[in-house]
RNA sequence: GCGCUCGUGGCUCAACGGAUAGAGCACCUGGCUUCGGACCAGGGGAUUGCAGGUUCGAUUCCUGCCGAGCGCACCA
């Protein structure tokens, strides 16, 4: 819908004023309420192009656009917004289209089936995942629902750093050496079951095993599919690291210095250069990491978005560096997610792999849900530090929003069973075209032809966070309809089949947005 | 010291440079003989860390300061 009123704009301008305005930088808002269901601030930009007063810029805009149907009225405001009121009948069909459309409804094409690439949770396989580390875990996957439905072909995967020093300490830590680190019953385990000998080679054992039994059915357990799980071990084993290094060698990105093989990263803005050849041989991790990349696409994907912790940002300059040196740049996406501050008794927990005291994923799934869980996560945006009480995580999970999202969802199912011998018969018949809204019937309308804009507006800018607040919000529009308004009345059959289409309309949105976050939509509970 | 991310009601968090800064939890007051009260209606509670600047307009952008977290390895 803020696609049409752009359009729109950008005629009326180009009539009005002779001026060509690139419709993408037409900024559609949600004004205040009374103020109509979309706004914009055109005009103020638009004065000082033409140097006019903004008010007259509007009200020449509005009257350009006054004749359009899908609006019932325009109007000016103040400094010189221009306020769109929507035409009830552009309203009713859009209930009508959601219906048609069931959970295809807000699906876009600006992914134009391009592939996209997803890199999250990627912790090392050195024991059970902790909170810090899930955090990616449901915005990527639901980044890439997000995208699937714009269009895009995403791809969700796993980096696993199977070798390398992470190997060597796993392995210190199963041959319980002065060098070991971790501890705790799962090395217990592998003690038992992994072949003592090298540390790294015990290592890479131990971590094949914590990958499979351990990191693979927490993540599915999170409602979590990775299409791949990549090993660094086989990217090494595959020559490509080298082949990579040479390349940025004959572009001359490369130097040796103190025996050590060094990518100037200065030259793309990092503040030192970096080794990606250690002096005894093996690559390091950013060594590896850029033959990853390139990698990724090279197996055909355009675009890369890598979610990664908020310990990992000093990397960001130089992957992207040495993706630009190889002729790359733009195509790499990084999200940092903030750290989740633990606390328990009202005090921090400082999150240790080596000290155990850290809360594993499947801890906190086990306390409060699966459901709860994500959405939670996915709540805060991933720029803000998150504070989670673990004294509270019970209580938390009673009270988190999303049950209140699923709870309109089932209450919609129950009277969706209530109708069920109406619906079943061609009820549709009585649909009126004309027939009068209710004040909160516009309201839930209004809040359910937001949600094809939103969708497109994630898949630009990731801002996942979005989704739940929305769901909040539609639960919210639709528990105060159910208050006011009667859906099933038996002595009015075409206010009833109107509502039903409404509610039905309702709880296609609900189970969508739910599906998307990958969270449950329950028909009872 | 340098860099990145932040600082919003008592608590947890929202707010593409826009109009009266929004939710949830907690607190207070009301509301079920009809579709699910895990709900609804309403109320109190915020000089958006501080000080400047940019402009029609700043929580948002810029500068400085204060405070928090994280980085600053031939570790990942």
């Amino acid at each position: 819908m803020k696609k049409e009123i752009q359009k729109l704009l950008q005629q009326a301008i180009q009539s009005a004023f002779g001026v060509d305005f690139d419709a993408e930088k037409i900024k559609i808002d949600y004004p205040p309420e009374g103020m109509g269901d979309f706004s914009t601030n055109v005009a103020l930009v638009l004065g000082k192009v033409v140097g006019k007063n903004p008010m007259e810029v509007a009200e020449k805009l509005q009257s350009e656009l006054s004749e359009k149907d899908i609006f019932e009225k325009i109007e000016t405001a103040k400094p010189g917004f221009i306020n769109f009121f929507l035409a009830e009948e552009t309203l009713r069909n859009n209930v009508v289209k959601i219906n048609e459309e069931k959970n295809k409804f807000g699906n876009s094409e600006i992914g134009a089936g391009r592939k996209i690439h997803l890199d999250f949770v990627s912790a090392n396989p050195t024991g059970p995942i902790h909170v810090g580390n899930a955090r990616g875990g449901p915005l990527g996957d639901t980044l890439a629902n997000v995208l699937e439905k714009c269009g895009y072909m995403p791809f969700r995967e796993y980096y696993v750093n199977d070798t390398g020093n992470q190997a060597d300490i796993l392995g210190h830590s199963i041959l319980g050496d002065a060098e070991a680190q971790y501890s705790g019953e799962y090395i217990e385990d592998l003690r038992k079951r992994v072949e003592k000998g090298d540390p790294r080679k015990t290592g890479e054992e131990g971590a094949a095993i914590v990958l499979e039994e351990i990191i693979k059915p927490s993540m599915e357990k999170f409602g979590i599919h990775f299409d791949n799980y990549f090993s660094e071990r086989e990217l090494q084993k595959s020559g490509k690291v080298d082949e990579i290094l040479s390349a940025l060698k004959e572009k001359g990105y490369i130097f040796e210095k103190d025996g050590a093989v060094w990518f100037k990263s200065t030259e793309f803005g990092d503040d030192k250069d970096r080794v990606v050849v250690k002096s005894n041989g093996e690559k390091t991790y950013f060594g590896t990491d850029i033959a990853y990349h390139v990698d990724k696409l090279e197996r055909g994907f355009e675009k890369l978005v890598d979610i990664w912790g908020a310990d990992h940002h000093g990397e960001v300059r130089r992957t992207e560096g040495a993706l630009k040196a190889l002729g790359h740049g733009n195509k790499l996406d990084v999200i940092l997610t903030q750290f989740v501050r633990i606390l328990k008794n009202g005090e921090e927990m400082k999150m240790s792999k080596r000290a155990g005291t850290y809360v594993s994923v499947d801890d906190l799934i086990d306390e409060v849900g699966c459901d709860a869980t994500r959405f939670f996560f996915l709540m805060h945006s991933a720029d803000t530090h998150m504070n989670f009480d673990l004294n509270l995580a019970k209580e938390r999970s009673e009270k988190n929003p999303v049950y209140y999202v699923q709870y309109a969802h089932a209450r919609i199912a129950s009277i969706l069973r209530k109708a069920g011998d109406f619906l079943k018969s061609d009820f549709r018949n009585f649909l009126k075209s004309d027939f009068r809204m209710h004040k909160k019937e516009r309201v839930l309308i209004f809040e359910l032809l937001k949600f094809s804009d939103l969708v497109e507006e994630i898949s630009q800018n990731y801002a996942v966070h979005y989704l739940p607040q929305y769901a909040m919000g539609l639960a919210d529009k639709f528990h105060s309809f159910y208050d006011e308004c009667r859906v099933i009345d038996e002595n009015n059959l075409e206010l009833t089949a109107q509502r039903l289409e409404l509610v039905k309309a309702v709880q296609i949105v609900l189970a969508e947005v739910l599906k998307i976050m990958g969270i449950s939509a329950p028909e009872r509970m």
